[in-house]
RNA sequence: GGCGCCAUGGUCUAACGGUUAGGACACGUCUCUUUCAAGGACGCGGCAGGGGUUCAACUCCCCUUGGCGCUACCA
């Protein structure tokens, strides 16, 4: 099997997001499958755009799914630098061996006289474009110019002939004419380079094999094309993943909120789910299987599964994605991940006894299972941290069995009973709060709602006895005089 | 507007000329059950439209329609 090159080319302009994310995953598994490399360069070539601390989101994030890459800005490699910023020299060298061989040219047009331009050509709809006004300098006013400091930039000199065809590996032959291409800009007036000749000139110098970026690159693959040419470079292959689309349908973006990607580490994704959910995001195994362990999407991941049309992220799927996930995840390991949650909001000091952090795990035991997101954990189990627990008394299902009249005999019976016995086991409660009912002659449902009321505050949640149990004797008892308490108080009308 | 990509249920996807068009999420009903989840069972719902090609089209070709993307000295 062909051992692959790729690279994962952010640009630190804001925070990692879905879609780069599913791309670098897309990379490094291509990478893993083929016993082949994954590279990570950093596209800093907006100076305008750059955003301080985008960086660590990239490498947090890498660092999460666990999907190291083999060479890049920390640990370097044979082919680096591995940050744009620091090729200038190479872009420089490269752009001017152009300029001479007359595929490139210096343009020394403002950005005034370019915008009037492509709205007087808009105005006659006509194709925009660049209409080559320093094509005609000769080479001596270019120098002049040159000499005398006027801004310039460097574009490519595109041919008005022909047609440039390549191949995309997902979706076959693709061809563009030359003419409908712009002479775009290579080398900016600031002496960076554009990303079109950045990646072209990186691409190459860095042997990559596959050049793995979203559908959106489409349209300007013929211009990378014609650049491999000119520089007598043979062209790696393109591959472009679909977009991934919003609930809208249109390209997923900051406004359709939630597209940063740490924010699902935040909110208490598994990282095991986000692989296994991103790499579903435009790629099919092809099969009907679809949860896979990171291990298994190596062995199966492959070009010809990516998908050619774009795709819509459905949170509600990755919702239920994660929560099989949690149910399958250690006890322990689900604890540590909740615990900071639940320090968040309060419900735990930040320094846990052992007795605290075994009461804790107890309490995450009987709610790891209704757990989509690790977050859940503050809201449905904060009523074993207070120690009191507000009754929502209005609730329909609460005041429906609060309001019935046996209700504060049993809750007094139960109390007076529980404080008996010595043993507070699943079992014995069990036992316990029977009798009480049975004294009473109450249906099993007329003692087992109302106690669960009065002991946890919540119409809903894991088994009564089980939580009694978690709770302990000194909860569950205080709790139920509490309730009388509230209802002797007046709630219950 | 120009150029390009794409088109199976609400969403993700299987099918690679011959299937009662399969699976998953979501949704609904039932079941289990002390409630809620989870689980189990069942169900709702799809080949965008029109032409061809073929004995036979979801599958191949063309057109229409629709969606999306690109159209910067941003990536």
């Amino acid at each position: 099997m062909e051992k692959v090159r790729v690279r994962f080319a952010p640009s630190p302009t804001g925070f990692a997001h879905i879609g780069n994310m599913r791309n670098s995953v897309f990379d490094w598994l291509l990478a893993k499958h083929t016993g082949g490399t994954f590279i990570l360069r950093i596209e800093d070539t907006d100076r305008a755009r750059y955003v301080p601390g985008a960086l660590e989101e990239i490498f947090e994030a890498l660092d999460w799914l666990e999907t190291p890459y083999n060479e890049g800005p920390v640990t370097g490699g044979p082919h680096g630098p591995y940050f744009q910023s620091e090729r200038l020299d190479l872009y420089d060298k490269y752009a001017k061996q152009l300029v001479e061989q007359g595929d490139a040219y210096y343009c020394f047009c403002t950005s005034e006289r370019l915008a009037e331009m492509r709205k007087d050509q808009e105005a006659r709809k006509q194709p925009t474009g660049y209409d080559r006004a320093c094509l005609q300098l000769s080479p001596a006013e270019t120098a002049a110019k040159l000499q005398e400091g006027v801004p310039a930039v460097i574009r490519f000199k595109v041919p008005r002939e022909g047609s440039t065809t390549f191949s995309d590996l997902v979706r076959g032959d693709i061809t563009f004419e030359n003419r409908l291409l712009d002479d775009f800009v290579i080398i900016k007036s600031d002496g960076y380079p554009t990303y079109h000749f950045a990646s072209v000139v990186d691409d190459h110098l860095m042997e990559i094999t596959h050049v793995l970026r979203s559908e959106e690159w489409i349209s300007s693959t013929p211009k990378h094309v014609l650049m491999y040419n000119a520089l007598g470079w043979d062209a790696p292959k393109f591959v472009h993943p679909p977009l991934i689309l919003g609930p809208d349908k249109s390209k997923l973006s900051k406004r359709h909120g939630a597209v940063r990607f740490l924010d699902y580490k935040e909110r208490g994704f598994l990282p095991e789910a986000m692989m296994n959910f991103v790499a579903l995001l435009g790629w099919s195994p092809g099969e009907e299987q679809e949860l896979f362990t990171t291990q298994e999407l190596i062995d199966k991941f492959n070009i010809e599964g990516i998908v050619n049309h774009p795709v819509v992220f459905d949170i509600q799927k990755l919702e239920w994605m994660n929560g099989v996930y949690i149910r399958a995840a250690d006890l322990g390991r689900i604890t540590e991940l909740c615990l900071p949650y639940l320090q968040e909001a309060g419900l735990i000091p930040k320094d846990l006894t052992s007795d605290e952090l075994d009461y804790t795990r107890a309490v995450i035991s009987l709610e790891k299972d209704r757990m989509k997101v690790l977050s859940d954990v503050v809201h449905i189990t904060d009523f074993f941290f207070r120690t009191e627990v507000d009754l929502e008394y209005e609730e329909k299902g609460m005041k429906k069995w609060l309001s019935k009249p046996h209700v504060p005999d049993l809750l007094r019976k139960l109390a007076a009973h529980l404080t008996e016995i010595s043993e507070f086991t699943i079992e014995s409660l069990e036992e316990s709060v029977r009798k009480v009912g049975e004294e009473l002659e109450l249906s099993g449902g007329h003692v087992i709602h109302p106690v669960r009321m009065a002991v946890t505050g919540r119409t809903v949640g894991p088994g009564l006895f089980e939580t009694m149990a978690v709770l302990g004797k000194d909860r569950v008892i205080s709790r139920l005089y509490h309730t009388l308490d509230l209802l002797k108080a007046g709630q219950a009308d």
